[in-house]
DNA sequence: CTACGTACCTGCCAGC
DNA sequence: TGCTGGCAGGTACGTA
């Protein structure tokens, strides 16, 4: 499901209801996700005060008193506001309930996603060898440059690498690369600094819209009010094969790149 | 480093 | 109507 725009949205939705708020009790209806939720997560939540949500890459933080969880919401996952009387549907696997009489509801059908616990966020092994935040100043044309000389590797996968910028999936890197210009096939280590510029200017550009937006709703995506959200309008390629370039209404292409279905325009993306 | 495959899951849709 | 295969927004890991 979800890539950072999406998790970014969650993060806004949910922040105002539940930061400052104290855990009540949590409620775990299944534990099987990418890793296991260990046997006592319960106990290390229930009375602790949620002090802040932070987002690394597709990773939600949870900052307490004394430790912090962190969820990730896979390809189906999402995080709902609710009131602690609503009855669980299926694949409603954790609620959190707090004092208030509201509660902060996990949704995942296919339990690719996942909620851990830690003492230390900094030193836990999901996150040390993440790259860079593409929001951020750090990433630049002159780091892509940098980390780009001699790799061979599609673009496309290379700025879908989270060891190098994290955050972008399937959608958005389809996306930054029509509106970069640069075919999704290119090699990373033939790419001109200049062109990198651009593709730096494309994702933020792309990220942030879409974040505007809410996010974007293709089938089991909604914020946490239960809405939509409205990018996908604003989808240029993305599942788009065999309609009109929005640019110069040539067909869109589909190809597969790493395993991913991939869409451009050749005429518009060398 | 690269390419490729495996694994974890459920739901949906097209095609027969 | 029902079955089957393929595909889906992610990511860690193993092998050559």
């Amino acid at each position: 499901m979800p890539e950072l725009p999406e998790v970014e949205t969650t993060r806004l939705g949910i922040s105002p209801w539940i930061v400052g708020k104290k855990i009540k009790k949590v409620i775990i209806r299944e534990r099987r996700f990418r890793w296991k939720i260990q046997d006592d997560l319960e106990k290390k939540l229930e009375g602790k005060k949620i002090q802040s949500i932070k987002r690394r890459a597709k990773y939600l933080i949870f900052d307490t008193d004394y430790g912090s969880a962190i969820i990730h919401l896979g390809m189906s996952g999402n995080l709902r506001i609710i009131k602690d009387t609503e009855s669980p549907n299926k694949h409603d696997h954790v609620d959190f309930l707090f004092n208030n009489g509201m509660g902060l509801r996990l949704h995942d059908p296919r339990r690719f996603g996942s909620l851990l616990w830690t003492k230390d966020v900094s030193s836990h092994f999901l996150f040390l060898k993440l790259g860079v935040e593409p929001l951020s100043k750090d990433f630049t044309e002159t780091y892509l440059n940098l980390k780009a000389k001699k790799r061979r590797i599609p673009i496309k996968q290379f700025i879908m690498n989270a060891h190098i910028v994290v955050g972008i999936g399937n959608i958005y890197a389809s996306e930054s690369l029509f509106h970069a210009g640069i075919n999704p096939k290119t090699q990373t280590g033939r790419i001109s600094k200049k062109r990198f510029s651009i593709l730096v200017k494309s994702i933020k550009n792309v990220l942030e819209s879409a974040i505007k937006a809410g996010g974007t709703t293709l089938r089991n995506y909604y914020k946490t009010d239960g809405d939509p959200g409205y990018f996908k309008q604003y989808l240029y390629v993305y599942g788009r094969k065999g309609k009109p370039c929005h640019i110069c209404k040539r067909k869109i292409s589909s190809i597969t790149i790493g395993q991913r279905s991939t869409f451009y325009c050749k005429n518009c993306q060398h």
